[in-house]
DNA sequence: AACCTAAGTTACTAAAAAGTAGCATTTGTA
DNA sequence: TACAAATGCTACTTTTTAGTAACTTAGGTT
């Protein structure tokens, strides 16, 4: 068998805007479904649910319920979620840049 | 207007695998349409034509053409693109720390 | 008795993304 | 004569993704 990318690795665990954006979150500290529907501008519930899911069961997340009416749901960062932290570090970093020099000093729209 | 997530924003350019495909082997050096479409396991032309055409409009890659038969045309990094290293890079890590000590040793499949 | 809450799920539809095949260019070679 | 080379583009179809609206749960509040 031969040897795998490890670039494409990474991109199959998280490989689309929103999972980015939900471990932007995480990243600060364990997130109810409803913080993360408001911060994640955009998502719907469908996408946001499934998402979790799909990370929960890739070993990024936790998930933990707690027993309580109305429902009570907290996601957490594994271990493996938590080592995701210098990738969304970089993009940061890379973003803050973007906006500060780049963006708006440039003729072309973004 | 509100300030924006830096996060969002780096994703707005860089929003699928291909993209990050693609910028993992021009941050080796320039290459050639033929080559990356080898490279880029599973895409198709029309894909890298289009990624390529795109990232060239964000200005993170330059398109040379050498008005040769057949057509020579030779995509490189721009500045921009060049400054996205240190994410390609954390992602390169990242899935090599995977390959070698997590997938494979849990249980459930990849 | 009806409504509210939080965290979803389901079914249905609409939209976006991607695959596929065929075509074009133009010089050189078999 | 006809084919090959490299780099796409176009039109058409299929697949995938995502949006929307309705529904559920069960205890607490008006």
């Amino acid at each position: 068998m031969k040897k795998q990318c490890p670039v494409a690795t990474t991109m199959n665990l998280i490989d689309n805007k929103w999972k980015i954006l939900i471990l932007r979150d995480i990243l600060k500290g364990p997130k109810r479904f409803g913080f993360l529907k408001k911060s994640v501008v955009g998502i719907s519930s469908k996408m946001l649910s499934q998402n979790l899911h799909e990370m929960e069961r890739d070993g990024i997340l936790n998930r933990k319920v707690f027993p309580e009416v109305p429902p009570h749901v907290e996601y957490s960062l594994s271990p493996l979620g938590e080592s995701m932290r210098p990738i969304i570090r970089s993009m940061e970093k890379w973003g803050n840049n973007y906006l500060e020099n780049v963006k708006g000093k440039q003729q072309i729209k973004f």
